[in-house]
DNA sequence: CTGTATCCTTAAAGATACTG
DNA sequence: CAGTATCTTTAAGGATACAG
């Protein structure tokens, strides 16, 4: 992308899940390691793109953590870290609203664990199991927050009250 | 981003996601909205993008469905609708993904309910609440699956099992 | 098979001046 | 305040030929 703006600067976690995997290309060869891809080859038929490209790819998902190189130097397999695996909820939910908001409601791809029992969808509750909506979920400043951070969520909560 | 691909002609709903939401500029809106935001101005000043970005994304994300202009055509209110807030369990797997990967585990943000009970981690798991892992996981062809889709899984499904 | 190396095209992003 | 209109820069993406 023509990213002038370095997104993993700023003092939000979500920006910097974004700087890794916030293009389109980089979600989707993930999605394909996920299904069990780990060839070079795999991914660039799967996905059909350009070679040079796939391996900008896969380099920048390698030295973010997320792939790991392993076997043969020249033929190597790429498998998800640890690191890459836990992309797994938010990969999911992602892919559950484009079922639900973006298809016809037919969707390509069923979830199941091993024994065929399906996948509930992702939701976002708190700790005692309450749900989260966008309605009672509130925004605070944790330890990391930048002055800028800490300012900005202040003013957003005045904002929000005074409305 | 230097599009060349059409990502939402792809049969699958992950791509289909990202076709909407799948670059930085466009999630951190989102996320300042579920903070709040409806300002063009907030957005504006919270994320330091240039007007005219501001104003396609703003008109990408309403042409999606995501927002909602209300109020006054010269001075308009951009609300998250129910399809928009349908991201919040994305946006939070995401952010949480941020938080523990990314940053040196002090989190710029916490999440809460209004009462201030903490959000638990999103997480994936099967209808009786069994955790889906990248191990257990299992991805079949769904009725929305085409043939391509369908020779996919297939074959996948079939390699990993020869692994 | 797994890349590298080029070259080319396009469009995304930024800056900024201007308008209702 | 909320954009629109230009203009420029840069880099992402694609095609393809070649190499180990």
């Amino acid at each position: 992308m023509a990213q002038k703006t370095d997104l993993s600067k700023l003092n939000c976690s979500l920006a910097k899940a974004l700087a890794n995997i916030g293009d389109w290309w980089t979600l989707l060869i993930v999605r394909d390691a996920f299904l069990g891809a780990t060839r070079f080859s795999e991914f660039q038929q799967s996905l059909g793109v350009a070679r040079n490209i796939l391996t900008t790819r896969l380099q920048g998902l390698v030295d973010a953590g997320i792939f790991e190189r392993q076997g043969s130097p020249t033929r190597p397999h790429y498998i998800l870290t640890k690191k890459g695996k836990a992309l797994l909820p938010a990969l999911l939910a992602l892919m559950q609203w484009g079922d639900e908001w973006e298809s016809e409601r037919r969707p390509p791809m069923l979830v199941t664990d091993e024994t065929g029992e399906a996948a509930q969808t992702v939701v976002a509750t708190t700790r005692s199991g309450k749900p989260l909506t966008a309605a009672n979920t509130r925004f605070t400043p944790g330890p990391g927050a930048n002055k800028r951070t800490r300012a900005y969520l202040m003013l957003r909560a005045a904002r929000k009250a005074a409305n």
